[in-house]
DNA sequence: TAGTGGCACTCTCGATGCGAGAGTGCCAAC
DNA sequence: GTTGGCACTCTCGCATCGAGAGTGCCACTA
């Protein structure tokens, strides 16, 4: 592939802002018109020409203007996506938000859900940071009835996981609040990977504790991610591609089921640091439902302690201007958060 | 209004299911041909005329078929809403489901709307279940860093809440753990709304912690509901009526806010028990963007103790006799697990 | 008198055709 | 290299039109 020339990547930048403002094919004619160039329509015509050659551009029909192709719009990003950034102004308005809630990652997830979601004008989804190399905390043993026993594990950092155990016969909560006592005492600090090799020998019960915290613990960590909340999915479907097509149906179908989000979600994992933005294409995520769109990813966090993902969809002529900047900044903004609440510890 | 003619009612009935498979305005000859009714079409379109006249009907058009009003459907459900069962084979492949999972509200919540979503073809909405006049259990506190702890409250009936709170000054985990031992002492069993009111003047750190967990209380308390679950959002999308219209869009938003969806699930509070099924067909809802749709909702629970909210939206057109008998079929499952739940203690 | 067959009428919907508009490619000229 | 001009193409909106489906009404019948 020849490579561009300045006027063409000038050119080539232009024509897709100007689709993405309007949504249409466009044309040389209103290209100089709208955009006032010191060239004539003609010549961006030849331009134009030169690079749908190169496979950055396309027309829909003959005789139409061009649209985008994936690999337009793989240019475009690659060319803005390290200056965009987002007005001061708005930036604010986002910090105060976060500081104006309780210090609660719930409400954090809900917030920068609905702050994506409201800034990009797509639909956002965010995992809960996932602490990795979780340390165990405090447990805590109740009888409810009988057999059955809630335990409470809290982990530093402050997560607390929940789960009803039913032992192999009755024990008084005072035995219970014994063998808590001895465990935390036993355990404190310690990595929960490890917590299972932690033999005492000491006490039965004890053991069977041991080995269903180890058992819960890892139940949860295989999942890539934790909760996942979402927002803004009825966003997508004011975009024009999406107005009587399925397409969209698909789409937000996909962004519906969990399992298939975890997966979207999990390729960030591997591909790139917090602080990393990834950015997928059309086809590029490989689901063939979000062939229309474009999904913005970014990991935040603390890397190596508690990380979590978050992600903007939306078509493929969405607005990366303004879509890549809020998730970077969104990501920043986590990323402090979840620090703070680490090293207050 | 003249009471239906029995003939008038079965046709009236006929005409409102043919119309729901269909999707189509149902004409006379249709009608005769499909449901070999022993009458000729002209028969037939007298009746219709007397419907329409009476507002149970009406016409797109000049010479179309008929299309069910509001009323209609009102007296379509008022006569189905009690005789329609879900096949034996659906209620055990349902409660088989149930049986299976980890008897976790979380992941009841997420079968339940699920499983609503699925049956029905509609959008499901479900509340988790919500302690009336809960007990305390155990309260938990875990000195984190500093002036900072982490309270964990454990209710009757294992409802798990926790809260980070900052204190005065700082206090050593050691104190921290004899308050929690004396607090739990003093308050098991009593009733939530009680709590602040336990004055025992001997000590200020514990007197602010009763404070604190009486707020927090109060705090989730206050909110009609829980956490609420959803599935099935993208259902309604396939329905012709919501083809291209943004009447989709505006449905749909509705349901992606949580602030109106408690709305309308605080409908059900006062006019249903448990048990009892609520049907809001068209502008009933009172909601403009809703005026397209209706929902099937019903409490479930076990009354002045642990209640919670499901429902299903759809078009208006929606499959009445699948839906309703469905909710009730979930809603009583989960009275019952819930009961159980409650039961075990 | 309730039910029926017939008939004229109405309205939608899909197909067809056509003209305006926008855009292109190419070429000759600057 | 850039430009104006020109012939050509393709979509889109609009009007037209006929088929199909349905209705209302009326006269007739059992």
């Amino acid at each position: 592939m020849t490579d561009l020339s300045e006027r063409q990547k000038n050119l080539l930048l232009i024509i897709i802002r100007a689709y993405i403002d309007s949504a249409q094919p466009v044309g040389s004619k209103r290209l100089v018109d709208h955009y006032h160039l010191d060239l004539s329509p003609a010549t961006i015509r030849n331009e134009m020409s030169a690079l749908t050659e190169m496979g950055f551009l396309r027309q829909p029909h003959t005789s139409a203007g061009r649209v985008p192709t994936e690999e337009g719009y793989r240019y475009f990003v690659s060319q803005m996506i390290n200056q965009a950034k987002l007005p001061a102004s708005v930036q604010q308005a986002i910090s105060h938000q976060f500081h104006e809630t309780t210090p609660d990652v719930e409400q954090w997830m809900h917030l920068a859900a609905s702050v994506l979601a409201h800034q990009s004008q797509g639909a956002s989804v965010i995992t809960a940071p996932r602490v990795e190399k979780a340390r165990f905390q405090h447990v805590e043993l109740i009888s409810t009835q009988g057999r059955q026993i809630l335990m409470v594990l809290v982990m530093v950092g402050g997560e607390v996981s929940q789960q009803l155990l039913t032992l192999a016969e009755p024990v008084s909560q005072e035995r219970l609040s014994q063998t808590a006592t001895h465990l935390n005492g036993l355990l404190t600090g310690r990595l929960m990977d490890e917590i299972e090799g932690v033999s005492n020998h000491s006490d039965a019960l004890e053991q069977d504790i041991l080995t269903l915290i180890g058992q819960d613990y890892r139940r949860t960590a295989e999942s890539v991610s934790g909760t996942i909340y979402t927002d803004g999915l009825t966003n997508v479907l004011y975009e024009p591609e999406f107005a009587d097509s399925d397409e969209a149906r698909r789409a937000l179908r996909l962004f519906e089921e969990r399992s298939t989000l975890q997966d979207l979600l999990a390729r960030t994992t591997g591909n790139s640091s917090v602080g990393g933005l990834q950015v997928l294409i059309g086809g590029e995520s490989g689901w063939e439902a979000l062939r229309q769109c474009s999904v913005v990813l970014a990991r935040y966090g603390v890397p190596g302690l508690a990380t979590g993902t978050l992600g903007v969809l939306g078509p493929m002529r969405m607005s990366y201007t303004r879509t890549i900047p809020t998730v970077r900044f969104v990501a920043g903004l986590l990323s402090d958060l979840v620090n703070d609440k680490i090293a207050s510890e």
